[in-house]
DNA sequence: GACGGAATCGTTTTT
DNA sequence: CGATTCCGTC
């Protein structure tokens, strides 16, 4: 094997990290750091020069698209396959040691996976069953607790609760969520992990075979891991420690899911001779980015320490953006991207990254307007639509009969009277006798007739065709292959006519969908040796498919700050830079939401790589309400000379912001751009640009009403105040406005109703 | 059981 | 404002 092709590539901080003697090992890994080429390399080198055969490695990374890509650039590395080589995100792998080894972990064998919607459905159904009223306990809470409480390592008997009768209450429903996953076969999430933990943790004689199986672990995204993921790592590698982990403090955004920064620091308590090692060379962005994102995150406490440098050019500066409001902010960026795009750049080049989803309409809006083609990340993916999920229930039930959640969605899908009184009735069975649905429906089946004991008649009728119709079709597919199964249960269900009956555009696109499942199933090649249908399931559940097809047109890309990781950018606006947006307002209270938010928004910055936008609005639309909010905390984070505003497009003459006798400054009055420093940003009166030629008319045309500066207005939200300054005309036309309580804002005079006093 | 009007509620998201 | 969900009616 050819070392020079695995270390040459590497820079000094990587190599040392790569050819790091086997024991603990953390890298601590700056953005654009080259982390995946040093996880790709050191298992190279371990095969090469340890003599480490595949078999002996064990990888997890945080997404079912890095595992993918690892593998692949693995195996471009060593030219041979990696196949026996385990590698995957923590979930996948602990699916796989529990079909392995369901018996030991005292699971179903058949058993099946259920989503968080999955999930939700059943905790309402065990809200309605428990008759809890839904106004004081939403399904969401209960949720979040329990797998908080999972995620945490907890089961209901170890769930430190007070003694009130909501903690009770949510143990108690935690203990019937166990009860109810154990009757039916299913397990979550959370628990795929919790199970795998605790079979390795109770069955010494599994946990010695792996351990001398898997002599060398590796772990991306460390910071990601929860409590559960980083005890079940622990538990694998024992003393020795033999684990690699790469990650960075800095880029953990994912708290609210359980992941703890703190297992960075805890992996080099747990293991005091681990080796520290820092990759801080960053390939991706301009000198003026890093320094931008470096002093950002700067303000964070507890961090390891870190900071990013470049070889590369300074390059331009972060340009900030005020705009009017959300439908400016677009029409900014949108002008930006044809600007970019007249330059010889590509659309695809372009990202528009936000806070959250809902932000992504107003720049649709202007991107249809504009006509520049692009693609939004996220939302529902192909798994996950309604009329997958209905043919993955039929299939989940054939592999699995007691799987209550697929029964339920099913049962009277398509049609055919089998009505709520039915059910009621089954469900009455079932908890009666402790069985699934699917049991006490035969049960009541066999049982019609004989008076009180089920449902009879009609209904006892159609319900029989149900059953009928499973057990049929699971004996019509056991000899067939795993496409023409998934095409016999989809026919055979009568889901293509259902669908075909719906509204033509809808149902179309459903049909089209259910023969895209059949397509997908063609294509699915079978892990190990588990059964094709099941592996097919599990797949379907564990990853749910990218969200759209890979454009086939070179488009701009917008997405989540969130989904932004791990992705680069020539060209990035991060936009809705305002306070209580970006922080979020729900993250702002405590330190440690609003350091988090302050990560997530230096991943967006090292995004990055040739030029950044940072923009905010002064007004926005929030649920239908208007609202004013100060820019982002995070911009005035940014030191000034890195910054530099882009001015609005329709300047108006300089007037005079003082008006004698009524202007004062107030102390309470913000500055700008946050944290009281004297920002780059100064608002708009700052600027030298030439007074417009016959402004005045238009101005005070425009202004009619008795809009003057210095005018006392009163604002519906904000109270009285005094005009500073105006500017602009027509629809941009805008006011500068000193508000007793609230400082001065600046309002577009065409959506603000100031009413002149 | 399908449809429609009212009520409700709004981060982030991969597994 | 807009999506989702819930309840009542035909």
């Amino acid at each position: 094997m050819d070392l020079s092709a695995i270390l040459n590539p590497l820079n000094d901080a990587q190599r040392a990290a790569v050819t790091a003697p086997v024991g603990p090992v953390l890298v601590l890994a700056g953005a654009g750091s080259g982390k995946t080429r040093v996880l790709t390399h050191r298992i190279a080198w371990l095969i090469c020069t340890e003599g480490v055969s595949p078999h002996g490695i064990l990888a997890v990374t945080f997404t079912n698209k890095a595992a993918a890509e690892m593998r692949t650039r693995v195996e471009q590395l060593l030219g041979v396959p990696s196949g026996p080589m385990w590698l995957g995100t923590f979930h996948g792998l602990a699916h796989r040691l529990l079909r392995l080894h369901w018996r030991e972990a005292g699971l179903a064998q058949g058993f099946q996976i259920l989503d968080s919607e999955d999930q939700l459905r059943l905790i309402k159904k065990l809200l309605k069953a428990s008759g809890l009223d839904e106004s004081g306990w939403a399904p969401k809470d209960v949720q979040y607790f329990i797998n908080k409480h999972k995620d945490e390592g907890r089961r209901p008997g170890q769930v430190r609760a007070g003694a009130d009768r909501v903690s009770v209450q949510m143990v108690k429903l935690y203990e019937e969520y166990e009860a109810a996953c154990a009757r039916t076969g299913v397990i979550d999430f959370a628990e795929l992990l919790l199970r795998a933990f605790e079979l390795w943790r109770d069955q010494p004689q599994l946990l010695a075979q792996y351990r001398a199986r898997f002599r060398h672990v590796l772990v991306d995204e460390f910071q990601d891991t929860n409590a559960i993921q980083y005890e079940w790592i622990r538990l694998l590698v024992g003393a020795s420690g033999a684990a690699f982990v790469v990650g960075d403090d800095d880029q953990s955004i994912y708290r609210w899911r359980g992941a703890r920064i703190e297992h960075l620091h805890r992996f080099l308590v747990d293991f005091p001779q681990a080796q520290l090692l820092r990759l801080e060379q960053n390939y991706r962005s301009t000198g003026a980015i890093l320094a931008a994102a470096n002093a950002l995150i700067a303000n964070n406490s507890s961090r390891l320490g870190k900071t990013l440098w470049t070889r590369g050019a300074q390059g331009a500066a972060v340009k900030l953006y005020a705009a009017f409001n959300e439908r400016d902010e677009a029409e900014f960026v949108v002008t930006r991207v044809l600007e970019w795009v007249q330059h010889g750049g590509a659309r695809a080049d372009a990202a528009i990254l936000y806070r959250s989803n809902a932000q992504s309409r107003s720049f649709e809006e202007a991107l249809i307007m504009a006509r520049v083609p692009y693609r939004v990340y996220g939302g529902l993916r192909f798994f996950e639509r309604a009329e997958i999920k209905d043919a993955l229930a039929y299939l989940r039930l054939i592999v699995n009969r007691d799987d209550d959640a697929s029964f339920e969605r099913i049962v009277n899908l398509p049609a055919r009277g089998i009505g709520a009184r039915t059910l009621d009735a089954i469900r009455e069975l079932a908890r009666e006798t402790g069985s699934s649905l699917w049991s006490a429906t035969r049960a009541s089946v066999t049982a019609t007739g004989a008076a009180g004991a089920g449902p009879a008649g009609r209904s006892g009728g159609a319900i029989q065709t149900f059953v009928t119709l499973i057990e049929r079709l699971a004996g019509e597919i056991t000899r067939l292959p795993l496409h023409e199964a998934v095409d016999h249960v989809i026919r055979g269900s009568g889901l293509v006519e259902h669908y075909q009956k719906e509204r033509a555009d809808r149902g179309e696109a459903r049909v089209e969908n259910l023969a895209e499942l059949v397509s997908a199933a063609r294509g699915f090649v079978p892990e190990g040796d588990m059964p094709p249908l099941e592996g097919f399931l599990a797949h379907a559940v564990l990853e749910s498919g990218e969200t759209q097809a890979e454009p086939f047109e070179d488009c701009v890309q917008m997405m989540t700050l969130h989904s932004a990781k791990g992705l680069e950018f020539p060209l990035v606006f991060m936009c809705g830079m305002e306070d209580g947006l970006f922080p979020h307002q729900r993250s702002q209270s405590d330190l440690e939401g609003l350091e988090e938010e302050r990560r997530l928004c230096y991943v967006g910055m090292t995004r990055a790589m040739r030029q950044l936008y940072l923009t905010h609005a002064e007004q926005r639309r929030v649920h239908g309400v208007d609202t004013y909010n100060a820019a982002s905390r995070f911009i005035g984070e940014v030191p000034p000379e890195l910054l530099e505003e882009v001015r609005p497009r329709i300047r108006l003459a300089q007037h005079p912001v003082q008006h004698p006798g009524t202007y004062r400054p107030s102390r309470e009055t913000p500055a700008r751009y946050g944290n009281g420093r004297a920002g780059a940003a100064t608002g708009r009166s700052g600027g030298a640009v030439p007074a417009m030629a016959g402004a005045r008319g238009s101005l005070e045309e425009t202004l009619a009403g008795g809009m003057r500066l210095g005018a006392r207005v009163r604002h519906g939200k904000f109270g009285e105040g005094v005009v500073l300054t105006i500017e602009g005309q027509g629809s941009h036309a805008r006011v500068q406005v000193n508000f007793e309580r609230q400082g001065s804002k600046w309002l577009m005079l065409q959506y603000a109703n100031l009413e002149v006093m």
